[in-house]
RNA sequence: GUGGGUGUAGCUCAGGUGGUAGAGCCCCAGGUUGUGGCCCUGGUUGUCGUGGGUUCAAGUCCCAUCACUCACCCCA
């Protein structure tokens, strides 16, 4: 019997590891442009981090944590309650008014795998702490529209506002009763709902649910002043940068410690899984894990979902240079001459290689032809008696003689 | 946790009503005694997911089981 990989856990092959350099790289370039510092976190941590962030009567603390339970310790789930850990552990408050952070790295949840969910997945996690104003959300929405276009993906932003513990709670009661005057027309997970998290029943799916809120009363137009102001501010920085958006006032989110400003950029490209990144502010998350009262707000990105999304994108990729030569050997002592060539080429930093097999020439020039090499050189007993070969250029077909003891310098010439 | 779909070569998939396994791609060799891509010729690879049942005979029918997958739930 076959050892495979778990159910929901993937490896990444050579080939889409090409791609996810690239959104990773493209990340990188983006976020430095809006001034983020990456940061690395630990894939584990305390599982009381999570029940208190997150929230323990959400599903993801519920049933979906990898836990040791007898060490309590859980394998994140999502990175926002670490980095608030960090910044609470190193004092980061104190090092400069606002941090701009971002990590990437793998999580972890017990789901049932589907497409553009696994159990191990990968996000791009943004977050920045020490501020209120809402530019910043405007700010960081652009952020995301700007790593999505630079990606050359599109995807459409919804923004909604879920108030403040000053404001939620009456809004609840309000949503509450207009639920429970059509309670029998709702389906049967919705009234379950309803009892839990009456704000979910908002976003049901089914037809007929969404027929029975059409018309329910709407968080944006309960939300206190200071909220409605925030709301009002962030739509007009969005206009001010040119940030199209659409206000979802539907769209709900799972994770308890949201406040005020949540929003999504979703896909109808990948099935079910429409959310491509999410976020939200959270003031209240830091003081509550014990830090310094202080104001913030980040998305995730599903790095995942991002590469299906490339690749369903029409794929014009072109063929990769794997090599800048590769050295066709015949005989023994011509190969031993490539075998201490290729060393030397390498070590002055060309990338290079050679069959060690003693294939036919044939067999060599398609190897050098799927590695996708720039050049071949060619040797056998009669280039190393008059110390010149053949060197062909793949693209052009060229081929031209040279000195053995030229071949780094004219790589030097012919290699950026 | 619940429901649907699919399991045949490394990959993508054919195999009406049962008769001891196929194509394309990939790979390898040759055509071209030392030259890739295109072309031609030939070749390798299978416990037909697994276990049981019906039958003279099962990839094909029946049952069970496992895996994968999509969807619900939830979420990035």
């Amino acid at each position: 019997m076959k050892v495979k990989a778990l159910n929901g856990f993937k490896d990444i092959l050579p080939d889409d590891v090409l791609i996810w350099r690239r959104v990773e790289e493209t990340a990188r370039k983006v976020l430095e442009r809006f001034h983020f510092a990456e940061i690395r976190l630990p894939v584990l941590e305390k599982t009381e981090l999570f029940a208190r962030s997150i929230g323990s009567d959400t599903d993801i603390v519920e049933k979906e944590m990898y836990t040791f339970v007898d060490k309590q310790i859980t394998m994140r789930p999502e990175a926002t309650a670490s980095l608030m850990r960090a910044y609470i552990e190193h004092n980061m408050h104190g090092l400069r008014p606002v941090q701009r952070l971002f990590t990437i790295g793998p999580m972890f949840r017990h789901e049932r795998p589907q497409k553009g969910r696994l159990r191990q997945f990968h996000q791009l996690d943004v977050e920045v702490l020490g501020s209120a104003s809402p530019r910043l959300d405007a700010e960081l929405m652009s952020l995301g529209e700007s790593l999505f276009s630079e990606l050359g993906v599109s995807t459409s932003l919804e923004i909604n506002s879920l108030g403040c513990p000053d404001c939620r709670p009456g809004y609840r009661q309000i949503l509450l009763s207009f639920i429970n005057e059509r309670i029998d027309q709702l389906c049967e997970d919705c009234r379950r709902r309803s009892v839990n998290n009456p704000l979910r029943v908002l976003d049901c799916k089914k037809p007929g649910c969404r027929k029975q809120v059409e018309d329910a009363p709407s968080v944006i137009e309960h939300l206190c002043e200071n909220c409605s102001t925030h709301f009002t501010e962030v739509r007009k920085n969005l206009d001010l940068l040119g940030v199209e958006y659409l206000v979802n006032k539907f769209m709900v989110r799972g994770l308890d410690y949201y406040v005020r400003t949540t929003f999504e950029f979703i896909t109808d490209q990948l099935g079910a899984q429409s959310a491509v990144c999410a976020g939200g502010r959270y003031d209240g998350l830091i003081e509550m894990l014990g830090g310094p009262k202080v104001p913030g707000i980040g998305f995730a990105m599903g790095i995942e979902r991002l590469v299906l999304l490339l690749k369903q994108r029409d794929g014009l990729e072109e063929k990769m240079e794997e090599l800048d030569l590769f050295i066709a050997g015949l005989g023994d002592e011509a190969s031993d001459f490539s075998f201490k060539l290729m060393h030397e080429l390498r070590e002055r930093g060309y990338r290079a290689d050679m069959d060690l097999d003693s294939k036919s020439l044939k067999s060599q020039m398609k190897q050098a032809d799927k590695a996708g090499a720039r050049f071949v050189v060619i040797i056998g007993s009669q280039e190393l008696e008059n110390k010149q070969a053949p060197l062909r250029n793949m693209k052009t077909g060229e081929q031209t003689d040279l000195q053995l003891a030229a071949i780094g310098d004219f790589l030097a010439n012919a290699v950026d």
